[in-house]
DNA sequence: GTGGCTGCAAATCATTTGCATATAC
DNA sequence: GTATATGCAAATGATTTGCAGCCAC
């Protein structure tokens, strides 16, 4: 079952251990932006000698791996997405919920913007979700 | 000369302190996205009894306010931006400034996305800028 | 005069670091 | 066997909180 992240590691190099692969299994599972404190908890259930620390390393070296995603929303802590490919993000300020967004711009596809070189855009769209709309009238 | 921001705070009807003023004109002079450190660094100079917590209160309540908008770069200390009119921010990865972007696209228009309403969209490009491109062929 | 603001110190929260032990290869 | 990862505790850095005195209105 975790063969399928097995491979992901193998073939970036990195070194296969149990937490690692139960991070991304997780991330995979979830698909729920988690904060580390988040991911901490949920796997801290299975092996609770899991530390925080191992944790910070783990979606570090899987960022730089480029086998996940950090995004990070005004202010808050860091969440982490098991996508990688371009796609923005909804913030409701009432629920907090993360919702993936797939539309795409042309401004997008510039390599280029205003002489600088682009390589990642992240855009963040804040506003109120479809069902808090339903449930408030604010 | 401050006259401009006693104005903007009598408007917004919040309280009008020698503080605030300071801090308002230093962000519209610099319009360098400082963060909190910076601007009170910058302002103790003249004013040796101001203290930071003064800065966070006072960006706080300029941001409720929507006389200024605050940015959050990936993980790191909030930065604050005199602009509030739709634009977007370029961020260097390797001399860290952050470039106002002012293209707009089509998305930026919609009220809603795949239902959510949207009142806020903050885009970051991240990469390399121009003039480093220049200094170093990283 | 009084309610909101300022400034100080202490608290909190996310993240990082140092280091000894354990484990992948 | 060795380099790298894990896990613990302590350190750091940004931000928040509690509170006494001050100032704008």
């Amino acid at each position: 079952m975790l063969e399928k992240y097995v491979k992901t590691l193998r073939n970036k190099q990195i070194k296969i251990t149990p937490q690692r692969l139960e991070i991304l299994q997780y991330l995979d599972i979830i698909r729920n932006h988690p904060t580390v404190d988040e991911i901490y908890k949920a796997l801290k259930k299975k092996n609770p000698s899991l530390s925080k620390t191992t944790v910070y390393n783990s979606v570090e070296i899987l960022k730089n791996k480029k086998i996940i995603q950090s995004i990070s929303i005004r202010g808050s802590e860091s969440r982490y997405d098991y996508r990688t490919d371009m796609h923005h993000h909804f913030i409701c300020k009432n629920c907090k919920k993360i919702i993936d967004i797939d539309i795409t711009c042309p401004i997008q596809h510039k390599k280029y913007i205003q002489g600088h070189r682009v390589d990642e855009i992240q855009g963040y769209f804040i506003g109120l979700c479809k069902d808090c709309q339903k449930k408030d009238a604010n």
